[in-house]
DNA sequence: GGTAAGTGGAGGTCTTCTCTCCATTTCTGC
DNA sequence: GCAGAAATGGAGAGAAGACCTCCACTTACC
């Protein structure tokens, strides 16, 4: 990951542990979860080897691509056949959970950081990033949290605990005079959501290009400022016009 | 349409009635242009009044929605048969071609006013807010600008116009030392598609948000400020939630 | 080596889109 | 008014694609 060298560009300073041990659980895949989680029968080890294989392979292409790619094409991902990923999940709403279900709970643990900074726009800045991380670049997770309808449940609790905080930690930030007063805890799903667009439409030629605008947005949050933060590089009008012409 | 009461919020200064009257002329559309331009065999009565029907209703559905609204869908907006529409549009793309082909063009025209501006920065602005409040607001339009496919040819040939224009359109304010100077015309596209997805993700429940974030994204292009320019109503946690819980 | 567990992928069912066809209705010139 | 050309609407053909089931065959385990 490209890290632009601009002045709000060093979120985990003096806490940099924290940050690195969570951002490092984030990719891991829980395999020890089932379907029903109640259920243990122990699987024939074949039969296990597949389900990781299913899990690995939606998780990426989930995070390339969104929820709404076919479990059809999880398969062909997987090298196996569609039938073994329902043997497994009884539901496509049932691999998404096992999949998303943890994950979503770590927007609280950026949440908890972030209130924990002593710098409160550090700790702002902190979540912003970690969160769009997050989101921005798992179209998947970005899917399940923000237009959910598979997570429904979870994903609401979650919004639910961390609103309160999010506003907490916005609301630091503005007293300490570093933070443009007028934003609220709402705007971060908007934020996202711009972002998002960014990367779903350059995300295949210039995965990292979002974080450019990210650094714009940051300049635009920031209370005042006397210059600006440097932009990461630009898209190529190549880039740009192959991206546009493409199927929508 | 509101009118947020910030810094870099009067675009028009000093050359309004020509953006008035250009304004006025986007919301036209033109009833003589048939399907094969060339040919001009003169409708029925009944006919003429059902192609401006299909027009009108295409108009505001592939506004509302993007392009990819079937045509039956726009038949039924229109109070008429698909049949109709198709006897009148060989093809959506025909249809589509019809509705936007000119519109496209009204970029060149932005550019060209934004370039007579006298403060650099004013033109900009304006550029901006025009080429945004077309875009954003018509998502039909986007899509043809953005991921043509369909206007193809058409939105190519502006853009190889328009680039070089915004190009120096940015430089200008650049070297007046009020815009930010690694922007490049390269961004725009990613401004629209920024703002356009708040516009898609919100624009039922709150048409007019994506404003908020326009500003907010203005604010971070300028060069330096020493407070911020005050930002449209945040949206509602009750309708961020309502526009999260509905289908992908 | 017997058997229960697991596998793959053809295909059923459903939805959704584009576009055609034609019996019926509506305009228009005389 | 009326004849005939023009236009209409909507059922439905055809294609695509998604979800999920079924079952003849293969594989792992004791």
């Amino acid at each position: 990951m490209k890290k632009p060298s601009g002045t709000h560009t060093n979120p985990s300073a003096g806490l940099s542990d924290v940050a690195e041990t969570e951002t490092a659980a984030i990719g891991l895949i829980d395999i020890q979860s089932t379907d029903t989680p109640s259920a243990g029968p122990k699987l024939r080890a074949d039969a296990a080897r597949n389900r990781e294989r299913v899990l690995t392979a939606a998780a990426k292409v989930f995070a390339d691509r969104g929820l709404d790619v076919s479990l059809d094409e999880v398969a062909r991902a997987a090298g196996v056949g569609v039938g073994t990923v329902y043997r497994r999940f009884s539901d496509k709403e049932a691999l998404v959970k096992a999949l998303f279900e943890d994950k979503i709970e770590n927007v609280v643990v950026f949440a908890r950081e972030s209130m924990m900074f002593e710098d409160p726009w550090e700790g702002f800045v902190h979540f912003i990033e970690r969160a769009l991380d997050l989101q921005v670049q798992n179209r998947g997770l970005r899917d399940a949290l923000l237009h959910s309808e598979f997570g429904r449940a979870g994903a609401a609790r979650t919004r639910a605990v961390v609103t309160p905080m999010v506003t907490t930690i916005i609301e630091r930030a503005q007293a300490a005079g570093r933070l443009r007063s007028d934003l609220v805890a709402e705007d971060v799903p908007m934020l996202v959501t711009m972002l998002g667009a960014v990367s779903d439409f350059m995300g295949p030629s210039d995965p990292e290009l979002w974080q450019r605008y990210r650094v714009l947005i940051l300049d635009g949050l920031v209370a005042q400022r006397a210059g600006w933060t440097p932009l990461s590089n630009p898209p190529s009008r190549e880039v740009v016009d192959a991206a546009m012409t493409k199927p929508l």
